[in-house]
RNA sequence: GCGGGCGUAGCUCAAUGGUAGAGUUCCAGUCUUCCAAACUGGCCACGCGGGUUCGAUUCCCGUCGCCCGCUCCA
């Protein structure tokens, strides 16, 4: 029953996005382009002081994570490495008739009895050309591969041609035949079209079916006649379309990525990608940025910028955009049987309670470190005004979980778009990725790029030393066993069982001497579904009655102060009196170095505070005649209006600037 | 990509095979006082392309975009 009005909110809220200047399409003059979205003035504020406090708190706010900008464009071995070629090219297979895709690798098995036809001719009615057809067709069976050969054809019409027409010249017959000929090539549709139809289904609905294939095919108002229709029985085949029973074309591979080439040459050997996603460059710098920046694991490595993808669908506003805008951080942190062998033993995560502060983390393994930056990551959004009860924290389930993971959650956040589940509650939307990648990308690049990726830990090698055997033993296995899973999993056929169990056992006997490829923590965020949440979540009517009773509805976008686009307007209560204009720019100017401020002196007053709660401006400054001394007591003092209470109250303009830096802090 | 719906000022909504209209927003002005006040004046539209027609915003075709389903994810 709330579906409909679910939309309308959305509506409201992309209609409000435009109209002050948030968010419009992308090209918008020239018709728009599917999956691009522009950030208007108040939007690339809001933009930017989202990012700053994701910077904020994850770079500058921490001695263990450094900040990284890499490009776009990157070497595309790296998107091999990480198997973004791949990964994101599934196979797809398409039902021809009815344009339906599904996955190749999900097809459900079909049985019944699958009728071929070869094609379909359309209003041909000359006996010479059809019957040459005929003998062509049973001398050379058509197949869904085979043309027609017209050569062959042609001679055939010529012979039949000469056969009942015996007194025509034999450059009529030429020009007859060849005529003949083109209009069969014309009206003559080959293509293969097969059907499964379930037993005791009248083989005529298959007939009927392949003449309405043909005919939006050869794009004919009427149905053609078809060939072939012969019948096969089916068993268990995964070859065609669960619903229509049509055979599905062949698996073609259904990419993601998006295509450039580096150079002006545009050749296969010069295609690079459109990074889909920032994380790559952080492990392919991992080792210079490990180099220069003083840091010693556990520590991570921050990055901010646009990524791409080819999305099949691009829907919900700027949800699903193709080109969007990630804050990722990667967290190296030390495997666990190296935190074992320092620390004596891993805390488990269960012991650290909700709220994990980061005091003592020397015992923490993979599993502590990632429900510390769940929590983390949470206490961001709360920190720019998102609640904690219109999250979701989702854990994947084992079987979801991508190949490179060892657990996932999900900071889903409840849109107004987002499903509803049986009890009508909303389910969320992925804002940001929480995944514990194991060495899985490190390991990755280093076999790819040939570098190693390894650091050497002082700690770990002198710990390594006071173990005794036994312990040595069981940490010295379990790192073999990991190694060995992983080298397996990403074997390439000349790595033979050997080859991987010595490379195994060539990084376990590393560990003992200090060395080990860090283990990856990874928080990953849109910044573009981040600011459609924050709009979702600030948007709010508020009903008055005006002056002559009837109800109006205002639009106040409830912006956290600290990301509001505006932190505060100023507004000289008229704006035909020159001195409280005068006085209204003085306030301006000095606020102007502290926090962005929006001057308006157009129209009534009630109207510019209307006008500032739907940018979302968190607070205003009027400046009447008091402030000038008109009552000596209140002079050079404001009236300061807050947003969500529109409460007033009377401030010294000398501590205006301090106050209001406090409170969008 | 496929199927269904939609497309007229920034917004809400009219009318019409022959000059496209209103409210609101916006801009300018009048106003000594705080929540879209009043008054005066002003700007702004038939998504784009093609066809039918003497003439198309209207009828037809195509295209683009938006919304809803199928698919995917940060």
């Amino acid at each position: 029953m709330a579906e409909p009005k679910v939309n309308e909110l959305m509506e409201k809220i992309v209609s409000l996005c435009k109209r002050r200047g948030f968010i419009y399409q992308s090209s918008e003059i020239y018709g728009g382009i599917n999956g691009f979205w522009d950030y208007g003035p108040l939007g690339a504020e809001l933009k930017r002081n989202v990012k700053d406090a994701w910077w904020r708190t994850m770079v500058h706010h921490r001695d263990d994570v450094v900040g990284l900008e890499a490009t776009i464009i990157m070497h595309p071995q790296i998107w091999r490495a990480s198997g973004h070629v791949d990964t994101f090219a599934d196979m797809m297979r398409e039902c021809p008739m009815t344009k339906k895709r599904v996955r190749a690798d999900q097809v459900e098995p079909q049985s019944g009895i699958a009728y071929t036809f070869l094609g379909a001719i359309y209003n041909v009615n000359m006996s010479a050309a059809l019957e040459a057809l005929d003998e062509y067709v049973n001398e050379y069976p058509l197949t869904s591969k085979s043309a027609l050969n017209k050569t062959v054809l042609n001679h055939r019409i010529y012979d039949l041609l000469k056969r009942d027409f015996p007194e025509l010249r034999r450059d009529e017959l030429v020009t007859e035949a060849a005529c003949l000929t083109d209009v069969l090539q014309r009206e003559i549709h080959i293509e293969a079209f097969e059907i499964l139809l379930p037993r005791g289904k009248p083989p005529e609905s298959a007939q009927l079916a392949a003449q309405h294939y043909y005919s939006v095919r050869m794009g004919t108002p009427t149905l053609p006649k078809v060939i072939g229709g012969a019948s096969a029985k089916v068993e268990a085949s995964t070859d065609y379309h669960p619903e229509s029973g049509v055979r599905l074309g062949p698996p073609r591979p259904f990419n993601l990525m998006l295509q450039t080439w580096v150079g002006p040459i545009q050749s296969d050997e010069n295609v690079a990608y459109l990074r889909p996603e920032t994380a790559q460059a952080i492990f392919a710098q991992f080792k210079n940025v490990l180099e220069t920046s003083r840091q010693k694991v556990p520590f991570g490595i921050a990055q901010v910028g646009k990524a791409f993808r080819n999305e099949v669908t691009p829907r919900n506003f700027t949800f699903r955009s193709r080109e969007f805008e990630q804050m990722e951080l990667e967290f190296f942190i030390k495997p666990d049987e190296a935190v074992e062998a320092i620390s004596g033993s891993v805390t488990p995560a269960a012991e650290l309670d909700s709220r994990p502060s980061p005091l003592d983390t020397s015992s923490w393994g993979w599993e502590a470190w990632h429900k510390y930056w769940v929590e983390q990551r949470i206490q961001f959004y709360e920190s720019i005004g998102l609640p904690r009860k219109d999250f979701v924290e989702y854990w994947q389930k084992p079987d979801e979980l991508a190949h490179y993971a060892r657990a996932t959650v999900d900071i889903l956040y409840k849109f107004p778009f987002s499903k509803r589940d049986e009890k009508g509650e909303l389910m969320g939307e992925e804002l940001e990725g929480i995944a514990a990648r194991s060495d899985f990308d490190l390991s990755q690049h280093a076999r790819f790029s040939g570098k190693p990726m390894g650091v050497f830990d002082e700690d770990l090698r002198t710990a390594w030393g006071k173990l005794d055997d036994a312990k040595k033993q069981t940490l010295w296995q379990r790192y073999y066993e990991n190694r060995k899973r992983y080298l397996t999993k990403t074997a390439r056929p000349d790595e033979t069982p050997e080859k991987i169990e010595k490379a195994a056992k060539e990084d376990a006997d590393g560990l003992a001497k200090g060395q080990y490829i860090p283990h990856v923590i990874e928080p990953s965020a849109g910044v573009d579904r981040l600011i459609l949440a924050l709009l979702c979540n600030a948007y709010t009517e508020v009903r008055t009655p005006d002056d002559k009773g009837k109800a109006e509805t205002r639009v106040v976008m409830k912006f956290h102060p600290r990301i509001a686009p505006n932190k505060v307007g100023v507004f000289p209560l008229l704006k035909n009196k020159p001195e409280l204009v005068k006085k209204a720019q003085e306030v301006r100017d000095l606020l102007r170095p502290h926090l962005t401020v929006f001057y308006d002196d157009a129209g009534a007053i009630g109207r510019r505070y209307a006008r500032q709660d739907e940018a979302g401006t968190p607070f205003g400054v009027t400046i009447d005649f008091d402030t000038l001394g008109e009552k000596p007591e209140l002079l050079d003092t404001v009236t300061l209006r807050e947003r969500d209470t529109m409460q007033q109250t009377r401030v010294r303009i000398a501590d205006l600037a301090a106050m209001l830096l406090e409170k969008v802090r």
